[in-house]
DNA sequence: AATTAGCACTCTCGTGGTGAGAGTGCTAAA
DNA sequence: TTTAGCACTCTCACCACGAGAGTGCTAATT
């Protein structure tokens, strides 16, 4: 593989720019009048051609102008674009808004996907973080009438469970203190599997439970994301290329199918916290993506729980800023789990 | 306004269901092959220039055949359609699923959802259910780490909120397990203003932890609506009516932000439990959803805690069942509700 | 050797015309 | 009141045409 002459390189990266800006197939004038190149519209074209026969640009038709293939987006991406960072005054709007929200828990994630959605201006989703390992921290059995009984499992790493049970005669509130204490005393930081071998030693009434709480850290485990926050979905739709319900439909199923976006999590998004993957054009893997491109950050703290953020939009999309953006609530929302699980 | 003759009821209703298995307007020649009319094309034609006259039908344009208007439907989903139930057999599908369901609350909206979207072959909304009224039930408190503690508050109705609070200095669990013990005997089932009333009397930590709790409770009091769960929304979109990005805007908004459905329900939604709305073409008030009907729903128990569900479809959409499978789960999801809060 | 001016060529897009087909509205007869 | 018959209207697909945009190539220039 060749590399690219520096004059290449320019070229290359200004028709993603112009190509950015506005959705037409740029052409050489446009390049040369647009940013001042101090070369001709004839050589400019000549260039063109070149990173066309290396895979870098294409044509919609023979007499139009050039727009970036996957290719070239990808090493726009990775060469020309550089370390890019937020403006520093939306840097501050942004940890102020996560600052206010730091004690509600339940506030990050959809507050991660508006501020995702509306910086990168594409769509955005943020899976909760999801412990990597699954171990019991507390449990809370609650009366709530007759038989009736909640019972409120909580993980390490923050997740809680809840659960009806229904007992065959009704037990004292008290009593329920009793047996929730001592299978606190008895579970706290065991995994599933382990609580599993302790249940023979248990009382009935007790045991029943246990069976309850290693079922339900048995499908937590199952699980590979948590609950998934959209933002942003119906602004990115009105962008051109998604008046054709056939690019469209990727977008959307990304969007709305858990399985889906859990597949392409799986292969694209690597496990390591505070890495941001580009996913350009589907990369071949999927077709259904081929209008779009993905910008996927991990977050949280390995080894205790981890969740998945990232923008999706067009291919024609503003990198730099979805990077920056998605690195920056990435790093943000890491420090609020470290905070929250292990400061 | 007079009455339509028994024949104009028909044509209307045939036009109606023709116009539901496909896109294309209907003339009066299919109408009388299909149906097995006994009258003539010529006579279908004025029967159905009258009904343009009397606004039920309309015409996209002079030699096109015609298609309901949001009238139209009106009076078929009123008049014509009657009191339908879904067979038995899907019946039966749906509430083994739902059994199968009951213990574990976190399924029940999702699944919802899920069977709305598939039996109506539409576009589904759930929200969780929400405490008409919101009082205290149950506190802990939970140390993590450090000055770190989790408060798990669980609300009369099931809802659980978790917020993070720092300590001034680390207490020892123990300590915290008094402290939960002494606030859930003083404000059990008490609302944020009885608790805030009470603040004052205790010792400092404990009114710390007071205020937060009423804090929380009076930001749970000023939501309308529970957590949303949606399905169906590319499938949906794949209908033709929605290739025109105009029309797929109302339905898309009103599936992902959150403040366009609460004014929507707020609106069409009449309170009640069990009823059961058809809103179509936006009813002049939404003119983003002159495409879109919404077949809505309430569920719960009144004066405890009741949810909204809905399908959302184009206008051309199966209103029998859509109306049947929401009346349906909405009854399943009541019982539900009802056995975990009252039972 | 690289650059550039010039120009022919290609392709899109909007416009207008045309003919087939579908479906109506109307009139007059049953 | 219904219906047969027919003229009329409107859409849609197709084609041709010209303007405009942009390229690719060649030959001249630096």
């Amino acid at each position: 593989m060749e590399e690219l002459t520096p004059r290449q390189q320019t070229i290359l990266g200004l028709v993603v720019r112009e190509y950015v800006k506005s959705p037409n197939p740029v052409s050489s004038r446009a390049l040369v009048e647009n940013y001042g190149l101090q070369v001709s519209t004839a050589t400019v074209r000549n260039e063109m051609a070149r990173l066309e026969e290396l895979g870098y640009l294409t044509h919609p038709h023979t007499s139009a102008g050039r727009i970036p293939t996957p290719k070239g987006y990808h090493h726009f991406v990775e060469r020309l674009l550089g370390e890019v960072e937020l403006p520093v005054h939306e840097q501050r709007t942004i940890a102020h808004q996560f600052y206010q929200a730091r004690q509600d828990f339940s506030q990050w994630m959809p507050l991660a996907a508006s501020v995702l959605a509306h910086t990168a201006q594409g769509a955005a989703l943020v899976t909760a973080p999801l412990a990597t390992e699954v171990r019991y921290k507390h449990l809370q059995l609650i009366s709530t009438q007759g038989r009736a009984v909640l019972l409120v499992l909580v993980l390490r790493g923050g997740m809680v469970k809840q659960q009806m049970l229904s007992l065959p005669e009704p037990l004292d509130q008290q009593v329920l203190d009793e047996a929730s204490d001592r299978l606190n005393q008895h579970f706290n930081g065991l995994t599933a599997d382990e609580i599993g071998g302790h249940v023979a030693d248990l009382p009935a009434f007790e045991s029943q439970v246990a069976d309850l709480v290693t079922d339900l850290m048995r499908r937590a485990e199952r699980h590979t994301t948590g609950e998934i926050y959209r933002d942003g979905l119906s602004r990115v739709l009105q962008q051109p290329e998604f008046s054709e319900q056939e690019h469209a439909q990727g977008l959307i199923r990304v969007m709305e199918e858990r399985s889906f976006l859990e597949a392409v999590l799986a292969d694209a998004l690597s496990p390591e916290v505070g890495s941001v993957q580009v996913l350009i054009g589907g990369e071949g893997r999927w077709d259904e993506l081929r209008a779009c491109s993905l910008v996927l950050g991990r977050y949280g703290v390995s080894g205790f729980a981890t969740g998945a953020l990232g923008v999706v939009g067009p291919t024609r999309m503003l990198y730099g800023r979805a990077i920056s953006v998605v690195r920056f609530v990435s790093d943000l929302l890491s420090d609020l789990v470290y905070d929250m699980y292990v400061g």
